[in-house]
DNA sequence: CGGCGTGATGTCAGGTGCTGCCATCAGACT
DNA sequence: AGTCTGATGGCAGCACCTGACATCACGCCG
């Protein structure tokens, strides 16, 4: 059990969300969360760089997902279709995540603070989208606005598929969500 | 100069915008801004919740705002057109404020933090959107998707109007923006 | 006019998040 | 075996934030 035990960033997230799953994240410490993993707050402090931070670990994959589906729509699909392929691909992504994504929402859900970085994170999101659809040739403000909507309607179905009791597919509820935007601002 | 001098919160405000203002809001500490304020750091902990807070101070008129302005909307007009009256009617405010709303952006673009504060401030302007919306007989998801769709509209419109040397016009911005996004989610 | 209650403020102690600096130690490479 | 590299530990210290208690200005009431 030398010092070298592998996977430390495994073993912290694994250990914060236990810990924050029993007794909720602002109550559990740093110091907990690194004992518990068999490691010191200072190299918590290595591989996270902030107590949050721990709970958001594989959010740039998301975002690596994202871009690259984007990246490999066809030059002629509509900026909002690319942008739809992309939110689609995250939700199976995420629907494939197994009992991670729930726990990490239910999590999040319990702390201001939690919610706070999620929001960058999504914000994060939305920039690279942007950033991918001005590759494409698409203009501001349009990139910027496609790009924001397509993240909205992502939160707005996740939300729901969490709030559901049964699995409901992601996707499917992301494409719902889409239309009903699309309906929306269509002034119906 | 009693104990007593009045306006606390408006001194710690100004105080706050002043130090940030000069040397950056992370190399401000509490104890600086209270000190200028004539109060001590537990006095600023009375009057904010947190740091970040004093830089929000207001935020919760602009809620109202939108909210009333949905509320006096007339009931024949479709969801998203009363959100826009709405975002309009916050961008003419800010657009009166003077130069605090520039002096507080660029203090907020120097920040994660108080960017973190300002997403979860503007999900906040959403949300409460959302229930008026829904008091409206809007139902969900449109409620939700038209209110997070109008509050995305409305800060790529502010980036725009902060990011420009002239003084434009901001309801201007916030309409065309609209429009672009009607545009863009219309597939065009 | 004087006591008294109320509310804003001050003071102090302490926990927690986070960082810089230096020491230590396992494994790899020579 | 010697050495280098990189991950970790230990420690000091600052800043944020909170709870508990004391203090003081002001207004009210008798």
């Amino acid at each position: 059990m030398g010092r070298w035990e592998p996977n430390a960033r495994g073993r912290l997230l694994k250990a914060a969300l236990e810990l924050s799953g029993e007794r909720g994240y602002e109550q559990t410490t740093v110091v907990e969360i690194a004992e518990r993993a068999g490691l010191t707050e200072r190299t918590f402090f290595r591989h996270f760089a902030d107590k949050r931070e721990v709970l958001f670990a594989g959010a740039d994959e998301l975002k690596d997902l994202l871009v690259s589906t984007v990246a490999k729509a066809p030059a002629g699909l509509a900026p909002i279709d690319a942008a739809a392929a992309a939110i689609e691909a995250a939700g199976a992504a995420i629907q494939d995540g197994g009992d991670l994504p729930r726990q990490r929402a239910a999590i999040v859900a319990g702390s201001r603070d939690l919610q706070e970085r999620e929001l960058i994170k999504l914000a994060s999101l939305a920039s690279a989208l942007a950033d991918e659809l001005r590759r494409r040739g698409v203009v501001e403000p349009a990139a910027s606005l496609t790009a924001e909507a397509a993240i909205a309607v992502f939160k707005i179905a996740f939300d729901r598929w969490i709030g559901e009791t049964d699995q409901q597919d992601l996707p499917r509820l992301i494409r719902e969500s889409l239309d009903a935007l699309k309906a929306v601002t269509a002034g119906r």
